[in-house]
DNA sequence: CTCCTTGTTGTCATTATGACGATAAGGGGT
DNA sequence: ACCCCTTATCGTCATAATGACAACAAGGAG
């Protein structure tokens, strides 16, 4: 076996609601390449470290989520001869899902990461260093699509939450209102979408609304439908 | 820059549907490891090539495919640090969907490729060699989740086909019989999800029916629905 | 010419969806 | 205490989609 020279990486898509909007954590380069640009984090996969494994102490270090409950996903991987300019860097870019808990940038070591809207850098394809804004894209779209066929939503929210609050998400996400009386009937009437806990809450305002938890389903059918 | 030794590899799940049943193309490994079995057609990327160049050139390669309009997709990587006992090998897998054209496995250098039903590999998980029981699971997966929302059991016909051999291939790659009458009212009421050609054919028996050629939908609203 | 095989159109009951009206039940202000 | 504002939840109704299945169409084989 002889091998050329090749750098392996993750690179990492952290989604979260916050205020109702969608946002991506990233980070400011504080070295060249592109120093000084946005970037999603990511790092270097370490001899005999399993990619998810790269890929979940990434997420520790960046957020400082203990990371264990937290959804991560393996999105594509990325390749092109030129992506890096140091060398052929291959990169296999995972997708994470955070709720909007507190110490939301607490304990990064990368200088300076922060919560952005992904809208504002999906519409701005130079913003972003490297393959970047490729590889958000495809990350925003298949959290986009997994809302559609599986109970992902929920991994954004706490967990209890009410349906209008996974609702937000939704709309965050989609980038779209929903009816809250057809959403209301539809995920209720989904099997094994959501279960009641069995509290009520009124942290949203207006009347209590009842606490949920996720259900045991791992795809939804019927499907949620988008537009 | 410093790289860990370590190869970059794609591995293809290459699949078409004969006889109505889903079949994948397998090579016979000739040489250590997992001398004498069954493997997934796959190899090396080279250096300043592309992950998908790669793939493309390891499909015409094996099927002797010129592989242009065949439909290629990647599904996942693998990098488990033991899954090759080489050394660390990381592999890109990429799925492959082509019609059942006449020279099936000529032109192909790999000593011993044939087609294999693909439900009797997937129902036997010590078959094939390194991981690549679970890399086909992951693609015939992909496979069968795309059907559902994308017109791309076209990629499995010829350029003219009748609404039969499209549920023929449905059939097949789901493994579940189809109600012809809804089947051809939801295609042919599903917009741009196929044309019609012009004329028709009598090549299935029966009485002649219409073709059929794919039309511009990338994805089908309403989905196909699956059970 | 008749039967056999498959293609295509239709019918009907059930279910899902989208648009909205109406009511329920807290919290805040006076 | 009361009114009002906000959000939650239930219901109604027309329309669209689905699954089950009858019936008819149109070549090919014998």
């Amino acid at each position: 076996m002889d091998f050329e020279p090749l750098g392996l990486a993750t690179d990492l898509v952290i989604l979260t609601v916050r205020d109702g909007r969608l946002q991506v954590l990233l980070i400011r380069r504080g070295i060249p390449p592109y120093q000084g640009r946005w970037a999603l984090p990511g790092g270097f996969v370490r001899p005999d470290e399993d990619l998810e494994t790269t890929a979940r102490r990434e997420l520790a270090e960046e957020t400082g989520l203990s990371a264990e409950r937290i959804h991560l996903e393996q999105v594509a991987t990325y390749g092109a001869p030129d992506r890096d300019p140091r060398g052929r860097v291959v990169s296999v870019a995972y997708l994470a899902l955070v709720p909007d808990l507190p110490a939301p940038v607490a304990g990064s070591d990368a200088a300076s990461a922060s919560w952005v809207d992904a809208t504002d850098v999906l519409d701005d394809a130079g913003r972003l260093a490297f393959d970047h804004h490729r590889i958000l894209t495809d990350g925003v779209e298949r959290a986009r699509a997994k809302l559609e066929y599986s109970p992902l939503a929920t991994a954004f929210c706490p967990p209890e939450f009410t349906i209008s609050e996974l609702r937000g998400v939704y709309e965050a996400v989609w980038g779209l209102p929903l009816d809250p009386r057809n959403f209301h009937r539809k995920v209720t009437k989904t099997p094994d979408f959501v279960e009641p806990a069995g509290g009520t809450t009124t942290r949203d305002g207006g009347r209590p609304a009842q606490l949920f938890h996720r259900g045991a389903a791992t795809t939804l059918h019927p499907p949620m439908t988008r537009g």
